[in-house]
DNA sequence: TATTGTCAATTTTTCAAAAATATTTATCTT
DNA sequence: AAGATAAATATTTTTGAAAAATTGACAATA
């Protein structure tokens, strides 16, 4: 309902759409590791399409930057530098802060029950798939994508939704680094809990600075355990 | 240098990089009218490429919101509701005011020598190229991007820069719109030359109030005009 | 040894035609 | 005439293959 990851994949209208959400889906999964080189050719056979379509797609994907590409010189899954994450933090922790006071100075009650809700599902989702934690759980990461969605979801502002949602599906790739690497080190349930209760007894100060601390303490962890990991240019699978 | 605009049109590597340049540049000029529908094959007989350069840069421009489309259904130039283009506005007011706000803080003399130059060829442009002032005068709408852009170019972040480029853009038409009807209306000279002065004497203030009242005035004068104006879907010239 | 040039192999880029879908026109029924 | 049905047309979508560009290896030259 909030966002463009959550339309099932397969379904759309045409089959361009299909595959350029089919890769997006996998390079935010993971399946297609940061920095790996994507070669059309085993592109198109992987997915069962022509060169063509999955051109298409990883242009559009690299418009969102998700995807780098160089002229005549293919594409390859983006990595960012320490610097452009730190970046793309303080950008997301503006464009969030403002859009979240906005929300909780216009929010109403249809916003505080679905703010409630959203989280009630984030909260009791696990983290991990397996009991020894090295799995992310989709459906966590699903859930966490709707919350902060719906921390901000009565911002009035249908392009300020749309631009908070594209920032956090640049991240996504990182933060789920995070939640792999650090294993019960900050409880982020907890923060989250605050968060929420802060945007509900409209306390915009909190709020944002709860908000703050989440993002920053996820990009250190993300920087601390080493962005630029060795990346096998494997065959894509 | 600053912004994608300036790269001269029809010398970038790839065709297919090309032809999106100069579609681009025919929707923000106005050659390609609000509205108008975009028929691949006629596109593609204009600039003498295939169906699927035209589709590759049509979608693209589509993901910029500069171009409408629905599956099976082609491509048409976007046009703005006005409540569509007032949320444009608000977001865009918000951001580039934070933009400036920090390039207020961190700007130093090299900062304040490239917005001295930028306004000052700005400010001797002309802003119609023919006595009735009915023809827009390009070279002052590039000096008029990039202006804005030198405003808030010592702001530190490639990714805010990105992001208020993208967000002009998206406006351009309708600033486009309100130049031509408004015919001395106001004098948008003098406003440069105060936003100009109330950021380099670095009060911020005073800068963002500029800025929101420019926007908020080039917004207005587009809405009284009228955004919607019928239009004829005749063929691509 | 370092540099340059050439050739083959791989990969990207582009096209033109086939397939699928939507739109219009014409026909038929009520 | 109005509305539905079917054929014809126009348009978009997708493919498969040709053309252009890049890369890497290998030999020839300084």
């Amino acid at each position: 309902m909030y966002t463009f990851r959550m339309a099932k994949i397969g379904t759309s209208k045409t089959l361009a759409s299909n595959i350029y959400q089919r890769i997006r889906s996998d390079i935010l999964c993971g399946r297609l590791a940061v920095g790996q080189r994507l070669k059309l050719a085993n592109m198109a056979a992987d997915y069962g399409v022509s060169l063509n379509l999955v051109r298409e797609a990883l242009t559009l994907l690299a418009s969102e930057k998700l995807v780098k590409t160089q002229p005549q010189q293919g594409f390859a899954v983006t990595s960012m530098t320490s610097a452009e994450l730190n970046d793309l933090t303080q950008v997301r922790i503006a464009i969030e802060s403002l859009a979240l006071a906005k929300s909780i100075e216009l929010g109403g009650l249809e916003w505080e029950a679905e703010l409630l809700s959203a989280h009630h599902r984030l909260a009791n989702t696990p983290v991990k798939i397996d009991p020894q934690g090295l799995i992310l759980n989709e459906a966590y990461v699903e859930a966490h994508s709707v919350f902060h969605a719906a921390l901000i979801g009565a911002c009035g502002s249908a392009l300020l939704m749309e631009m908070r949602q594209s920032l956090h599906d640049a991240s996504e790739l990182y933060r789920r680094l995070a939640y792999l690497k650090q294993r019960g080190v900050k409880d982020t349930g907890k923060e989250h809990k605050k968060l929420m209760e802060a945007a509900i007894s409209r306390n915009v100060v909190s709020a944002t600075a709860m908000l703050t601390k989440h993002f920053e303490d996820t990009t250190r962890i993300c920087i601390e355990v080493g962005l630029t990991e060795p990346v096998d240019l494997q065959e894509a699978a």
